[in-house]
DNA sequence: TATTGTTATACTCTATAACTATA
DNA sequence: TATAGTTATAGAGTATAACAATA
C-alpha cells in the first residue's frame, strides 16, 4: 500500500487565539489566505487518504487524466505533468503493462511516440474518479443547502484562482 | 530540488459539457462533490508548487507543525503523521541535524524520547508558513469583498468536514 | 547538429523485519 | 512478555547523465 501523504496532517485549529464571540463576517486578509490554505491542504489530504486502495498510483492517474482528452506524445505528457522524460517513460510503461494505455508511432516524426487511453483505461479512470469523490460526496450530502451553495461558489472561485 | 507533485496537474475543465447560460445556483450533489474535489486538488497543487524552494521537506514541515503546540514523543509524532516509527526516526534526525528540534529523555519512561521545537525551528516554521501562503494571499487580495466572504465561509466548512 | 525517447545509476522517502533497552 | 525506538534492507518514484535513432 502507498504511504500516507505527509502534507499538513494536523494544522493548528484556525480559531486559536482569536477572541470568541466576535461575530464579524470578515477576517483580516492575511488570515483568510492562511485559513483557506489550511482548509484546502487538510481537505486534499483527506481526499488522498480516503482514495487509498487505488489501482492507480497518483502519477498513473494523472497521466490517464491527460490522455482522456486525446492522444499525446511522451514529451507532451512529461511537460504537462512537470516530470522528466525518463520518469514519464516509467509511468507510461506501467500503464501499458496494465492495458490502460496503448502506444503507436507518430505518423510525421518517427522519433516520437503517441500514447492513447484504452477502453479499459477510460473505464478504470472513471472508477478511480468516483472512488476519489465518494468520501467528499458523503460529507457534502450532510450539509444544509445554504452551505452547499457556498461551497459551489467557492469551488468556482478556487478553480479560477488556480487556473494556469 | 524536489519533484513537482504529480497529483491532478490538469483536471478537465469543470464546465465542459454543461449547457451555458443556465443561471442555476445549484448543481446536482454529485457534481458539487466532483467540482469541489477538482478545485481543492488543483489549488493544493498550486500551493505546493508555489511553495517550492523550501528549506523543509513536506514531512519535516508537517512534524514541525506538530511540535509547535508542545513536546511530543516519537511515537506520538509517528501516529499523528500516519507514518511508521523508522520513518519518523529519520525525519526527526533531519530536524535535529538542522537545529530545528531537540531531543530529551522522557522523565517517566526511559524508553521514550521527547522531541521539542527549538527557537530556530519555530522561526523557520513561521517563515515556511508565510512562503506557503504568499501566493494565495496575492490571489485572495485580487478578489472583491463578496468573493472573499464566500471563501471565508467555505474555509470554515471545509475545515469542519475534514477534521478528524 | 538538435531533438525524442530509452537505459543506467543515484537519491529521497517510504515500509517491514530484526534488534536493543526498558517496563 | 510487551513496548519505544533504532538499524538494516528493500521498494516506489523521482532526477541527471549517457546513449540510440531520427530530423
Amino acid at each position: 500500500m502507498r504511504a500516507l501523504d505527509p502534507e499538513h496532517p494536523a494544522e493548528p485549529r484556525p480559531d486559536a487565539g482569536r477572541p470568541a464571540g466576535t461575530g464579524a463576517d470578515t477576517c483580516p486578509p492575511g488570515d483568510l489566505a492562511n485559513e483557506l490554505r489550511i482548509a484546502v491542504m487538510r481537505t486534499s489530504r483527506r481526499l488522498r487518504i480516503e482514495a487509498s486502495g487505488d489501482i492507480l498510483s497518483p502519477g498513473q492517474y494523472s497521466v490517464l487524466v491527460g490522455l482522456s482528452s486525446g492522444p499525446r506524445t511522451l514529451g507532451q505528457l512529461a511537460a504537462r505533468e512537470g516530470v522528466q522524460a525518463p520518469s514519464m517513460t516509467r509511468i507510461v510503461k506501467a500503464l501499458e503493462d496494465k492495458g490502460l494505455a496503448t502506444r503507436a508511432g507518430h505518423p510525421d516524426d518517427a522519433r516520437q511516440v503517441l500514447l492513447s487511453i484504452s477502453d479499459v483505461g477510460a473505464a478504470t479512470l472513471e472508477r478511480a474518479r468516483r472512488e476519489r469523490t465518494a468520501w467528499l460526496s458523503r460529507r457534502v450530502d450532510e450539509l444544509p443547502a445554504a452551505d452547499r451553495a457556498v461551497l459551489e461558489r467557492a469551488a468556482k472561485l478556487l478553480q479560477g484562482m488556480s487556473a494556469r
